[in-house]
DNA sequence: AATGAATGAGAATTCATTCAT
DNA sequence: TATGAATGAATTCTCATTCAT
């Protein structure tokens, strides 16, 4: 299908592809996998049924594909972090700057997403493999790096990780819940969940706690 | 059909009706809403197709009454919240702790519920509704009472509540597509969670900042 | 079934039988056979679902009782026409006046019975047996015997008996299909009926055709 | 789909719809609109279950076409009738003729639509106000008419106009209950019918009835 | 390559009938 | 006998996919 080697084909084709799954995610986004029709997707898309299927060999193809991108532009995003020598508090201000960002304005791409990867096995593993764990890798290797060094106290760096990362995808699932205060309020979320990360939320009124007295908290 | 009087007659019927449910959670889960067919249910079930149609008007009103039953547990689990004089931080460890110990056990409830409610519109409206909204209200009313008795810092009452909560649907959500830390240690997340939620990343090593330090970072 | 000795008992089963038969003839006549349930008819009749198969082996058996109650009425209001000897316009006088007050009351057992049975050739079978062919015999006997005592001119007796019965039926059938004249004016059927079908449409204004003129006319 | 304004597609549209509504005639009338599934239908037609819903959104709307079919013969036999300034025996005669020669070859689209219409309320409403209602207006103006003329006694329009097409009709379901007779004599049915209607039963040989004791009679 | 009609497998739902109580 | 829950066959309709044009 991509194979052909005229370049011009080959934009013609990236083209026809990217009209396409703008569609689906469009209509995925609205009615949900299952409810959403080929008929749908090739209207949206202002083409004809059957040409989906030259570019996609399934419908559900089409969805993975949706998820080839999104994974692309998440991998394109992470790519700055890698380098990572900052400072920690900025390293993590913008780790929860950057997922914002990222989520966010392709939100309606999740809700076309997240719930067929919940329930479908393959796409889930394609998903976790492709994205979950990289992505906590990058985490955990810097929260080790930090640690090693003695910048950051001694915490669950597996756990810690995903709950910041969770802490992201959380509010995100809140509003794809429907809920308007995050909808409309969504850019001043970087610094309030910055803050809260950093420096928790008894930060400015309690004195920070002893560590057997939070030993015994957590137990 | 529930409006027979006979003691017994209901007890019977609503034993049929938790057997139903827990074969289509189960289903729900495993498959997802649209490709888990009545068929499955029943088989699942060990009852005959029709029987389902019985006790639920239509396959909708079987994830509906799944969904109500989440919303019911919640509730109960609130109650005990509702009436939150603790100290600030047994209260949020508390809170954590509850919220960990429903999802967990109905992650699969959630999975079965999640991604048909993220993508139907009548369903988000009654989850929004009946379990996002009173839920976060718990959360503001008490974060307010203690911000005005000057035992909170001023933060934003409305996305903080949001962050919290959001933090532990988080973490579910990464464990339902699929990361293993996850699923095979939730029962050190309420300690980890409750650790960074209160005292931050940064707690122990670094000192706390400064008013106007930490004015600076959030802008 | 019907086959207890016990007097008592055939009447209770008699009273229990024609309970069913009416509610069926009600929701057949609202609905149409297929379309009504034995819930509809036994929820009507004010008895469980399966006490209707105490009386009847099945939904189509219930449609022929009703039928058979049809007839019943049938032969009873035709027997006395059977005896016969009167004069020819009071004879047909009479036989019009029977049919529209046998058929007219019974409209809606007709509106129960016909759709099935003008499509199920069994029941079309039975109906044709039982009730439209003796119909027609003691017509075409009577003609008959009116025209080999030169009381009658020399019609086709088959047709024409048809046609006389043809019309009554028409006219029900009309009205079923919704005609608003018909059915608030059908007490004044029989008289503009038997003027029709005695004198003719033309009887007073135009003279008598000669023989000749009608053959010419009818050819 | 009919809005294609490719004058060949239009044509292979019609002809796929009237494949579709032949076979869907013929099954109807066999055994009645439920008892006849779609797949009966599509067997007859020669063409896959799921293509009648290509040209038909369901069952019930091939029904209709049917029933609209049936409209538009008899609207355009009607519509020589509409001129009528002829002799009235003439029109009477020819009115009939036109009527048995619309019905009888349609015998079986009747069979097929009308144990439907009688028992669906709203096919029984498009039937009224489109088939009937127009085809009585038309007769009782002509009628009107000619008794403005003196050319006819001062009959009851309203229920004569409905006594005459009655007679046609129920001619045509006692053919369609199964009668042999008319089913094989139903040429010479015309030629009965006018004369009956015409000259009534007693034309011959009883002298015209004088006033008064006509209206001894039909009272 | 693009089209969209045709296909037919598959799903939700209905309902006559049965049968344990 | 009466009940009404349970059954599962049968039906309508949908829609991913194919393929002739």
């Amino acid at each position: 299908m991509a194979d052909s080697r005229d370049p011009i084909q080959e934009l013609v084709i990236a083209a026809r592809r990217k009209q396409i799954l703008d569609a689906a995610t469009q209509v995925f986004a609205e009615k949900g996998f299952h409810r959403a029709t080929i008929k749908d997707i090739a209207r949206v898309a202002g083409i004809a049924d059957g040409t989906i299927y030259t570019y996609f060999a399934s419908k559900t193809e089409v969805l993975l594909a949706i998820l080839h991108r999104l994974n692309e532009s998440t991998e394109r995003s992470q790519q700055f972090l890698q380098g990572g020598e900052q400072d920690f508090r900025v390293f993590v201000q913008e780790y929860i700057r950057q997922r914002i960002s990222l989520v966010w304005p392709n939100a309606e791409v999740f809700r076309a997403v997240l719930p067929e990867v919940l329930v479908n096995a393959e796409l889930r593993e394609l998903y976790t493999q492709q994205v979950l764990i990289p992505t906590f890798e990058i985490g955990e290797r810097y929260f080790r790096a930090q640690r090693e060094q003695g910048k950051l106290r001694d915490l669950d760096v597996q756990l810690t990780v995903r709950a910041v990362a969770g802490s992201v995808f959380g509010l995100l699932v809140i509003q794809l819940l429907g809920d308007e205060v995050i909808a409309s309020r969504w850019e001043e979320l970087p610094e309030v969940l910055t803050t809260l990360l950093l420096d928790g939320l008894r930060a400015v009124h309690e004195a920070p706690v002893e560590e057997g007295e939070r030993d015994a908290d957590a137990h």
